[in-house]
DNA sequence: GATGAATGAGCTTTCATTCAT
DNA sequence: AATGAATGAAAGCTCATTCAT
């Protein structure tokens, strides 16, 4: 009876302040009640559009996969050639993370968290399905002879550990440049031979 | 009054608990109640030696950081030249890493809950500690001409982001000669010209 | 999200438990588990109406010193003679007191406790109110020459020392005439000349 | 196996730390770890020399009985006369109070507290055994015709009660010659006709 | 005389969730 | 679509007390 799609204004509300609060309190330490009140809506109401807290969750992370992808271009179209995937990969996410910090911090704390928390399975679920498909893509681009044959967690490493670990740390006016130069990177790191 | 220094065998064996308690559950999710069925100490117990649930978490980042530096070797020698220093910081923190998955995914669930969670202020402190030492000792590397002056956030994400992701997905047998792999990719990525 | 003022069934339900507990165990002594039993009602819904237990305590002297209050008549009418003010007071606190063990022994009780409770801060500071307000009326009456020019501690042990003191031992038929015979004592320890 | 009478320094310091604390925070509020840290003793010291927390009341409400009875010369003699005892008595209990504030308030508190909670019930014997003594004294004045013949509970508050009641809020400074004034009073309100 | 590790029942409070209106 | 009272299990933590050394 719940998990409505039709974006009510009252829905849109409870998600801005959930995201709010997980990002000031933690997904774990924020409370209905806390969302209450950042939102106004009443206890009820919250549990009219979202079935518990997880799917509160879910959908903020639906709705920052989706900008994610539309800022990444041609990156996950198959037909396109590695270098021009992978960059796009990179460049978009960084550019991304660096215009939506609150999405992409919340992004990053749920990931670490859906391990162990039950209440997050389904986001699980939800991000080992993207990994999934960026494997897949690589291994693709292995077998046309374009990048190195190596084991994924490696290759995942080298293009997308510096764009994230970046994302951690920085602000949007601390390296203007810093998409293209980690884009560049990422392909240096993985081109064949 | 706890938080007594001397290794008695309750400590270690509390200390144990809690972290196979973290691992398996998750910090926030673990409670007082888990660690002292595993333990085998009691509630009483648990408080007598550690103030409260935060301090747990302080000492096995204390425990873990301590043994991450033992495997560093030259890393932290300001004389260091700073091929050497920065190869073994990387290559210390991967093979560590491999050795000790558990305390690695320990710090690793920490570093982002203790953004939020007010137990772990402690640890945050210390984390930070950690990262301005990094830091400092980067812009001497820059100041001596032997790397690239890049922004700190950008400088760590090109040397240690790679690292960071590659043990978040690796076990130590995927791929043998990461450790080495990863160092070189970290000092081509800041080296000066 | 609590003390709700609206005069629901619940919350008088509870706070007519909490009055007895605390009256049988002390209010230190007294756990919400016994309140709850008591009441009938749940934990939650005890917290649902009130913060904390500090809470429960604000509101039931709130409820006595209203009733006490509304038996003093003239007590606090600032154009009233001294004679009427002060007779007024002393009997209308006897007879509300005779009438009213129960309140009254918790309001004692809690008087003591709130110097030292943190709990009972916000009751302190309406006690301290309330005996401001008693200060500044006899300033008044010292200013039009009415009574004697003592020191407020004196003038208040002189004129309400012995109803408090009476009101810890008595009950209702032991001194039918208490009231009266106490309130003249009052006037006579505190006239001017 | 405890409650050692010898005045060992171990002793009194348990004993003037306990009363600091209990001061300050309240009795219930205080722990032994409160009176540990404060006395510089060890938990099990503590325990060597009071059998529990009620003990360590009791013996601070002896000290503090007795202090005040040596104060009061003549006021526990069966041979005085009535005006003589009273005067004494309560002049004995102004000056013994505005000397010792921490024990007076301390022994405020701890009668109050005595009526709901189990740990004092030897303090509240004691207290009662002194009241007992007190009624005593007065029903003999009674029969001597020397004072009037009202009921225990109004002969004390007029005696004694402005003398508790000014206690709790003077200090020494305020109105020198209170126990004089306060002594007088309470003989001109119970003496015969 | 003195120590401090160990106990475990009990405390106040929080919280996701349900449901009658 | 919306409300908020009600639930009760579970959490982190405290504390008087015991006892082996």
């Amino acid at each position: 009876m719940a998990n409505h799609l039709p974006s009510s204004d009252r829905r849109t509300e409870i998600l801005d302040a959930a995201l709010a609060c997980f990002l000031a309190r933690g997904y774990a330490a924020t409370s209905i009640a806390d969302i209450r009140s950042r939102s106004g809506a009443s206890t009820g109401s919250i549990y009219h559009f979202f079935d518990n807290k997880g799917a509160l969750a879910l959908a903020l992370v639906q709705r920052a996969v989706g900008g994610w992808s539309g800022s990444s271009g041609e990156a996950a179209n198959p037909a396109a050639a590695a270098d021009i995937s992978i960059k796009a990969s990179v460049a978009g996410l960084v550019r991304w993370g660096l215009a939506n910090p609150a999405a992409l911090r919340f992004l990053d704390e749920v990931r670490s968290l859906a391990a162990s928390d039950p209440s997050l399975a389904e986001v699980s679920i939800l991000l080992a399905r993207g990994d999934d498909a960026a494997r897949t893509r690589y291994a693709d681009f292995v077998a046309r002879g374009e990048v190195r044959d190596l084991p994924w967690p490696l290759a995942h490493a080298l293009m997308l550990g510096p764009a994230y670990d970046f994302l951690r740390l920085a602000t949007a006016d601390a390296a203007p440049d810093a998409a293209d130069l980690l884009a560049t990177a990422a392909w240096d790191a993985v081109r064949a031979s």
